[in-house]
DNA sequence: AGATCATATTGACACTTTTCGATTTGGCGC
DNA sequence: GCGCCAAATCGAAAAGTGTCAATATGATCT
């Protein structure tokens, strides 16, 4: 149940288009934030809550060095989300599907 | 720009916790929407709310039979988002990150 | 020390989301 | 046709989110 939670903070920190943007231009390296501020129509503020949100979930890492903070991405976060969608996605044995639910007329035990 | 929209819908959708376990639990085959009510505390509107966004992003595909609605994955949409979900966050040529980008002193030009 | 620059934080606002109970719709069995 | 069942929709309340301007923090330069 943790786990579920844990990463669906990361696809919540997806599911806003400029975020998913923004780790789009992170994907190729290290940009620091004044960078990624003059791709987007946005106050300094908000790209700067943003960042905070992926930072959160784990998807990005800040470096920080004198008065710029470098952003990229946690390679080891992006992989292992991506395992959990492989894994919240495919057929498993044991699944609460595949057990025998009483009460649910529905569900093929009685037609 | 609008394939972002497209994805961060689906994002979005895998962003709450309790649909996530529903796309798990539809991960081994179809249910009947009476089947996944039994498996968690909400009410019967609240789950309607969230079959209604997965299906809405396109993850999941409704069958109506009888009085029945069975929920299912859609295998094409999961091969899709996953396909997203890795461009956006590997290298890749022209990316912006690799432009030249003035005014940005933080960004390496002149250190 | 004071000015300036890059970020972060705060406070406020509008908008969206989650949730529920109540109601509606449509199928099935009597 | 009538009542029952599964699911969808509606309306409302509470919580969460995205955004900005203003302010604070902290580093660098003169």
């Amino acid at each position: 149940m943790e786990k579920y939670l844990e990463y669906t903070k990361v696809f919540k920190a997806l599911g806003d288009p400029k975020r998913a943007m923004i780790v789009d231009m992170l994907s190729c390296g290290e940009l620091c934030a004044c960078m990624i501020l003059e791709k987007f129509e946005m106050s300094q503020s908000t790209l700067s809550h943003h960042m905070k949100i992926l930072c959160e979930c784990g998807l990005v890492k800040g470096r920080e060095e004198g008065k710029w903070t470098y952003y990229s991405l946690d390679a080891d976060a992006i992989s292992k989300t991506k395992q959990f969608f492989c894994n919240i996605t495919s057929d498993k044995e044991n699944c609460i599907c595949k057990e025998n639910i009483n009460g649910c007329r529905g569900c093929g035990e009685n037609e």
